[in-house]
DNA sequence: TCTGGGGTCCTATCTCTG
DNA sequence: TCTGCAGAGATAGGACCC
């Protein structure tokens, strides 16, 4: 969904229109970015609204926007806002429940489209990918340019959504020019005009600058991306760390080495639960973390991979979060074994205070040919693990024929069921 | 305003080892 | 045996992204 740009003053010069050809010399990268994603998905099928303030949101009291139409962000509403500011800003809109699965359907389906175009597509979420085209354009017979406009008309026309494009010479011009271009536009900046384009813009448009850098940025009189640029790399360094420092210098002067990578590895693999009311009862919280313990390894065990590292977040009911860690002696995917460290761990953070969210993270991630099983009840090697392992294997086939309520731990049955 | 859930990357600190 | 040092890995927290 991005990072919300209106287009500046003067940037209509970089805008792609219909009746002309904007010049796109050196730019081979494309970043695509559809336009409100789950509200146009919702909206396809309810075509009557589309003129109306539309959220996607989830229906908890602490359940955020997770996506507003154009009519509806009109009132102030945007992504990631609480659904009770939303309500306050624009009572009038439809508020939709999020539909599971529908959007990874979409999403699959306009990837296949970037990948008849060219086989080097970076998806970076459901709803964006980054697309290197510059290897492709004698096949296809056109110019970058080219290929986001024939992005555009097959998206709107085979999915029945907008989207937007940016063409540029590097990732992070593209990011930002498709971010520019919403909604349902295409902004070409042509490699030699990248700093003419960049430099006007506030200091908050760099990837990797958010609030806490913006303001650390401001402090030291830094406001727009030619201030950045003008900085020498040493004062950048000492303000913002090594790392940071020459990151955001050298994307001040438009450079952004970074490939476009089709297939990038995960590293990690987790899943988290904020409660509807802060939780104190310790019983619960271990119900909770078999829960997520079990989505997490049957998640690892689909895509094949196991981790070594076990991590949980507890987040309190004042927002202060903490995290703590275990490497095991070898990768698993058992959820039997995710549980019982992640338990181990919460038992000795100790936590007195409510909890409002809790979360179990596997990292340090290898495929599941690679490594050893560990289990807890049985020492390595004596085949207790490969027994767990085995039955929850036998759960993922059961769910995937019967639903995901056909097997459970019976501890997380509730009392009618038992 | 009162803050979801899924991630990545960076930094500081601590511990272990040679 | 103690101390200093450097490097690697583990750990915790924070910022950022969508």
């Amino acid at each position: 969904m991005g990072r919300n740009a209106a287009l500046p003053d003067g940037y209509d010069r970089f805008r792609a229109t219909g009746d002309t050809t904007p010049d796109d010399t050196g730019c081979g990268v494309l970043h695509v970015d559809m336009d409100a994603f789950f509200a146009a998905v919702e909206l396809r099928t309810r075509p009557e609204l589309a003129d109306r303030p539309v959220v996607v949101a989830g229906a908890g009291p602490r359940s955020v926007v997770l996506s507003a139409n154009y009519p509806a962000r009109r009132y102030g509403v945007r992504s990631a806002m609480p659904v009770g500011a939303a309500r306050r800003l624009c009572p009038q809109a439809v508020y939709l429940p999020p539909t599971r699965g529908l959007y990874s359907e979409v999403s699959r389906g306009v990837l296949a489209i970037f990948r008849e175009l060219t086989p080097l597509v970076e998806p970076l979420s459901l709803d964006e990918a980054f697309l290197d085209v510059s290897g492709a354009l004698r096949r296809l017979g056109t110019t970058p340019a080219g290929v986001g406009a024939l992005i555009r008309r097959r998206v709107a026309a085979e999915h029945g959504i907008t989207c937007s494009v940016g063409v540029a010479s590097v990732k992070f011009v593209a990011k930002l020019a498709s971010g520019m271009a919403k909604p349902d536009g295409m902004l070409v900046v042509p490699a030699a005009r990248t700093l003419e384009f960049l430099h006007p813009l506030p200091v908050s448009a760099l990837w990797g600058v958010g609030r806490k850098t913006e303001e650390n940025l401001r402090r030291h009189g830094l406001d727009t991306i030619a201030d950045v640029a003008r900085t020498p790399l040493e004062r950048l360094r000492r303000a913002l760390g090594t790392a940071l420092g020459e990151h955001l210098h050298a994307l001040a002067h438009g450079r952004d080495e970074r490939p476009v990578v089709p297939d990038s590895e995960e590293k990690s693999l987790g899943a988290e639960r904020t409660f509807d009311v802060d939780q104190h009862d310790r019983a619960f919280l271990n119900r909770e973390l078999l829960r997520l313990s079990e989505r997490v390894a049957a998640s690892l065990r689909a895509k094949g991979l196991r981790g070594r590292t076990v991590s949980i977040k507890v987040r309190f009911a004042d927002f202060r979060t903490i995290t703590r860690a275990r490497t095991l002696f070898a990768a698993t995917d058992v959820a039997r074994d995710i549980h019982g460290t992640a338990v181990a761990l919460l038992d000795e953070a100790a936590p007195t205070a409510a909890v409002r969210l809790i979360g179990v993270r596997v990292e340090g991630l290898s495929g599941e040919d690679e490594g050893e099983q560990l289990s807890f009840d049985a020492p390595a090697g004596s085949g207790g693990a490969p027994r767990w392992r085995e039955a929850e294997v036998a759960a993922d086939v059961a769910r995937s024929k019967f639903g995901a309520a056909a097997v459970r731990p019976a501890s997380l049955l509730s009392p009618d069921e038992g």
